[in-house]
DNA sequence: AACTTTTTCCAAAACGTTTTGGAAATGAAG
DNA sequence: CTTCATTTCCAAAACGTTTTGGAAAAAGTT
């Protein structure tokens, strides 16, 4: 049933250069004959089989990611979406996306060992991104074409697309100092990753704008295995300081706890406490009252990892692939004016 | 740098044949040879090209699987622990990992043609199976290799893993009736889907036990699509009846928004209302109190999942591959016994 | 010593493509 | 009618493996 290129040839009784050729339409082969093969290709159901291709072609049609332990990624539709937009975007273009989920953090170097000592794949896209970040080092060391989403500290030139997680939170601080707020927490998530580093970068900038002293008391982080009890237990904490904060800001994926907090001590969102996450995750949209919250500008990152991976995998230096995606004040109900003494 | 089977054994001066030999092990090579090669295969650190591989064995060593997003159906870290069985369990035995995730069902089905005609994949891995599923006759029809996590109602033989809802909602069902509640409501899924469809019949059966009548107005549906939102408006209709149900048992991922609905209307879980979820998710362990859960007996999903389908690939038919594991109650704060008048 | 068996190796073919480097046929120009 | 350029095609090589079907050498058996 399934006719490889050779018997299609037999069939037009044409080579299978010509009939390569003319599939893949090139001037060297008359229309005329190039529409009998299409026409032929389309009846016989012939499909060029990968495999074949890609070992004549040198290349895999292939991009890897390799999935992060401890994360729930699919909590929110976020990672899904990006995961798709990806996928469609691949697609469009021939590829295929091959995974690894590792169960902890050897399989995930291991996994990437598999894929780049195996030439699995073309190119990897990293996500959850370290300061310090083994995974990252190795493809550097490797001079494997790789983009991240998220940022590192490796200087070595790499490409990346990421979130200005700083001006989210130096935003946000400011828009609530702006509002009245003085006490301004920050419930943050482990700053070994490269994002709530920034955001801490972020609010601390925020707080000199408006004049107002860093107090360590107000910056609480949760930790990233286990997002909503322990932000959860932050939050009361916080709560509970002698002199408590007016406002908080955090990355939406600890919403659940944070609120699930306010609501156990009977503080009403947007009016006790004014809330503001990075990042508009359905929740924020669901959530009694909505949540006010800094969001990119644009929507389809996916699509653009795509992109910037292809102009690494084929030859561009990576340092001219470096994109940093502003972010914009969505105004919902979470937020109001600082109304006590 | 990346040596090739060749170069390799013109070091050893020793023809291809033999090198793939000694490296497969194969007993037409002596054991002094045999450990040259593999020691002169580390030292050059030769892996050899999966490519050229799977065009020569005329596998792709490769499995698939199509996710649909707009799907709140993973919730919880299940999914991805799904995942990460499988994608182990691939892994041990050299397989890839390819996905593809739809962003409606249109691309959805586009992607298992791909992967099929394509002959990119050995065989498929479907998840959220619906009682008539396009993706099944598809496949069924194109005699590919696949095994469904979940169920279906076409007839043909096919290879299938799944948890007994049925059963598990008759116990719950039986359970909540030895307490003494008479009115036990069911928050399902929507029953085009396989699993929920189980899940209603259960429930019913588990009535019947009681000598309960069947009331419509008990049972309501979930949009699959919205989880949290539906399920919380069905909570808040269904608890407003004139003769309000005791208890209700659904599916774990359903969990947030009933409990907020119940919340909303200061009714105590545990004490006002009875609650049994299928699927011992996080938020069952984390939700205060603590809900009292159905859960599978076994959690190796993912490898069971690979080692069947494996099975199917090697030629095994298809009927001789179907497995449904029972499930068991795990017995927590949100149930108690009937105590209103 | 003359067989047979066993051990150890290898040349060549195959998997299904694409590309290279022409060759034959056609058309244009002199 | 040549000659040269263009159009249209194809045989062969290549991508990196594994397998097939021996062959040569070594080891046993009479």
């Amino acid at each position: 049933m399934p006719v490889n290129l050779r018997q299609l040839a037999e069939k037009l009784e044409l080579s299978t250069t010509t009939v390569s050729r003319a599939l893949a339409g090139y001037s060297d082969v008359s229309s005329d004959t190039r529409h009998r093969v299409r026409e032929a290709a389309k009846k016989h159901n012939y499909h060029p089989n990968p495999v074949a291709q890609r070992l004549q072609k040198g290349k895999t049609e292939t991009i890897g990611i390799v999935l992060s332990p401890g994360q729930n990624y699919f909590k929110d539709t976020f990672f899904l979406d990006l995961l798709s937009g990806i996928s469609v975007s691949l697609g469009k273009i021939g590829f295929d996306l091959t995974i690894s989920v590792a169960p902890d953090s050897q399989h995930e170097i291991d996994s990437l060992h598999r894929m780049v000592q195996g030439k699995r794949v073309d190119g990897i896209i990293l996500t959850l991104t370290k300061a310090q970040d083994e995974r990252i080092s190795y493809l550097l060391d490797k001079n494997f074409p790789f983009i991240l989403y998220g940022r590192t500290e490796d200087p070595r030139p790499h490409a990346f697309l990421d979130m200005d997680g700083e001006l989210a939170f130096r935003e946000s601080c400011k828009y609530l100092i702006d509002l009245g707020h003085k006490r301004i927490a920050l419930i943050n998530g482990e700053p070994e990753y490269m994002f709530p580093a920034f955001c801490f970068d972020g609010y601390k900038n925020g707080l000199k704008y408006g004049g107002i002293a860093f107090d360590p008391d107000l910056v609480r982080e949760w930790r990233h295995g286990d997002a909503e009890l322990s932000s959860l237990q932050q939050t009361l904490e916080l709560m509970q300081h002698t002199d408590p904060p007016s406002a908080i800001i955090f990355q939406t994926e600890a919403a659940t706890g944070i609120l699930q907090a306010l609501q156990q001590l009977q503080l009403t969102v947007g009016k006790d406490v004014s809330l503001i996450g990075y990042d508009d995750l359905e929740i924020a949209k669901t959530n009694i009252p909505p949540l006010t919250t800094m969001r990119p500008q644009a929507s389809n990152a996916g699509e653009r990892l795509v992109g910037m991976l292809m102009e690494i995998i084929g030859g561009c230096a990576p340092d001219t692939m470096q994109k940093i995606w502003q972010t914009e004040l969505v105004h919902r109900q979470s937020t109001c004016r600082f109304n006590r003494s």
